[in-house]
DNA sequence: ATAAAGGTAGGAATTTTTTCGTACGAACAA
DNA sequence: TTGTTCGTACGAAAAAATTCCTACCTTTAT
């Protein structure tokens, strides 16, 4: 069914969908050989024709919107990447830790992998929101 | 195919697989019956064997175990809640913020949901780290 | 002009995930 | 004993997500 016009509620990327997204927020927007190209050198090897399609049905699904004035179709999203990864990002605090961002933080600050520097970065975060 | 017993890498659970890990998470060690009942309360409506498979399909992956002794079987996490959801938060860090945990605490404190206690909260953990 | 390269469209096949029907055994109440 | 309830096992259907084949058009190089 098509997205009606007053599309309410985001919709839900899959996992392939969301690779795709990432590649044109950092990218802008992308024709598929771009994309496609992206993809193999740094995710997985994918046929053109499978990402084409791809962004085909989320050009259906109401998640990109394409420029089809030249030959080479260009895509980019139809949200902003901050809204949906906002979007993203509080499902994922809300299914995992219970919504609660604190229990989220502890478990971030508890990661090995997080270094000292970006604790203070942190901080640094927090104080700008103090004025 | 069966995991090794090396199994080295965590597996990624799908969608349904996560929903019955946080009902694990939260209460424990249960049966599907009381798994399946609180996801028909809580989340959506889904028959008793549907559940059922699914949790076996889990424990055939490596994600669950399960205690035969009863006839009701009790099944369980096998890796504990913190690694694996310590284990998802970077995934998700990694895919979304580029690896940046101060890029994920900048939306999340951009995010109109926080409340000044949250972030209050969020310095408190800050000093306590300090020690 | 023609071949080669590169583009889109769209259906169909495949794979993965999810759901459920059926069979059948154990526990329990009448 | 007998039937009802509650459990597991398991295959298969259904749905969702992903992949790719084929057809065909446009551009470009020979």
């Amino acid at each position: 069914m098509k997205p009606s016009l007053f599309a309410a509620k985001q919709i839900e990327p899959t996992r392939s969908e969301l690779e795709i997204l990432q590649v044109l927020w950092k990218h802008g927007p992308s024709t598929v050989r771009f994309v496609n190209d992206l993809l193999n050198e740094q995710k997985r090897e994918v046929q053109y024709t499978s990402t084409l399609k791809l962004m085909q049905i989320m050009v259906e699904k109401g998640m990109l919107k394409r420029d089809e004035s030249s030959m080479k179709h260009i895509y980019e999203p139809i949200e902003e990447e901050q809204k949906t990864k906002g979007f993203l990002l509080q499902r994922f605090v809300d299914s995992m830790y219970d919504g609660s961002v604190n229990n989220l933080v502890q478990q971030l600050l508890g990661n090995k992998k997080i270094s000292k520097d970006e604790i203070n970065a942190i901080r640094d975060i927090l104080k700008e929101i103090d004025k």
